[in-house]
DNA sequence: TGTACATCAGTGAACGCGCGTTCACTGATGTAC
DNA sequence: TGTACATCAGTGAACGCGCGTTCACTGATGTAC
């Protein structure tokens, strides 16, 4: 596991200086490699050229690290979906333009499942909510970018009369439904390793999909 | 750990019987409340009242002991949606009848996940295939009955003539990524803790998507 | 400007844990004669 | 029908592993006077 590519961990000072930052790095790079399960505390640390508990100084314990990590992966997430829709060449069309950004957020959303499929999945990652518990008001702010991305887009699309209001409500988990579902299968499901055209192709059958059914 | 109200594995034969069989029992009950992680070798034969290493006259190995459980996830799911689709009352519009064969294939697909969320998860839980290696080939043919299912529906759609031919080819893939979706974001999504009426709702709405897009 | 001292980031060593897995064994079973 | 023996399911003990986490510490920093 030891990896001599990675920069080596020396260090002049006693002092790292943003020991923060660093491990939050360390561990995005482990949930890049792995997913949520790979981020793991010591590991982040040895990455970073640290003792193990350094990181106690920084963190309560592994499961605030994740959140972190999972925080930052989630963000990455809407980057990407911005980065695809700063993309959009301007439309004439209002109602074109609507049906391009709402296009612009799924494509986004599966690129990036399918360039990070370890960050993708720790940004889904379930905090540590077991089975069994029921789960205690989700009052979680952060994270819901994405999802505002999807809203904004639907609410575009409401405005450029392409969706009548009376099938607004409760259309972005529709639409979230199907992006994600795809998202999923390509990244671990029996759709293991498609081209990219593929992919490509596959998705924009899905979002014809969803913009001809809601 | 140490559940009390699970059958005391007490046993007067020195020879267990079927170990094989109440091993992947106990893997399986494992599975069901933990998902595919939870599926330790150790207190699988905990369970069963049996030393550890007696698993090995069974299975090479955990993940051997996994994959059949997986296994026995998968047969579930597509269990499932065989009861739902032999719930279907007979229909005698031949196109009525195909459409609620396609929809019954996806009520049953969700209503699992949501009853059965950990074997759910361990159906789709992947091998071992590392992110970083290259899928080669995963000629499973087990753990596609599901999908046959959801094939069959669709070619039943297009025998009604419900569907044009021409949109037939890849369209399980996108009803299944729908679907999927939906399952996931109930599951362990930001979806997490909802009522039985307010998701049948949606997943008809999902459905009602999915037929219209096709 | 210089010095004393509180702060606190990072160290060193150790813990207990549960895991998967290997080894040489023992005891019941069922088959061959 | 009875006995010898090969088979092999389950035992007992132990391994090494990496993990998260705790403890008392040390050494650099920057602030108060």
């Amino acid at each position: 596991m030891a990896d001599p590519s990675t920069s080596p961990p020396r260090r002049t000072t006693y002092r790292h200086g943003d020991l923060h930052h660093a491990l939050l790095q360390a561990g995005t790079e482990l949930a890049r490699a792995g997913g949520p399960d790979a981020v793991v505390l010591r590991e982040a640390t040895r990455r970073v050229g640290v003792v193990p508990n350094a990181a106690y100084r920084h963190f309560a314990d592994r499961q605030a690290l994740l959140a972190a990590v999972r925080a930052a992966a989630q963000a990455a997430l809407a980057a990407a979906i911005e980065a695809e829709l700063a993309k959009l060449p301007p439309h004439g069309d209002p109602a074109g333009a609507a049906r391009a950004r709402l296009r612009a957020v799924g494509t986004g959303y599966l690129r990036f499942a399918q360039a990070e499929p370890g960050l993708f999945r720790t940004a889904f990652s379930v905090p540590t909510d077991r089975l069994d518990t029921a789960s205690p008001a989700r009052s979680d702010d952060s994270g819901m970018r994405p999802y505002k991305l999807l809203a904004a887009a639907l609410d575009g699309l409401v405005d450029a009369g392409v969706l009548p209001p009376k099938r607004r409500p409760g259309a972005e988990l529709l639409a979230w439904s199907a992006v994600h579902g795809l998202a999923v299968l390509l990244i671990d499901g029996p759709l293991g390793g498609l081209d990219d055209t593929r992919t490509h192709t596959i998705a924009q059958r899905l979002l014809d999909m969803v913009e001809r059914g809601l």
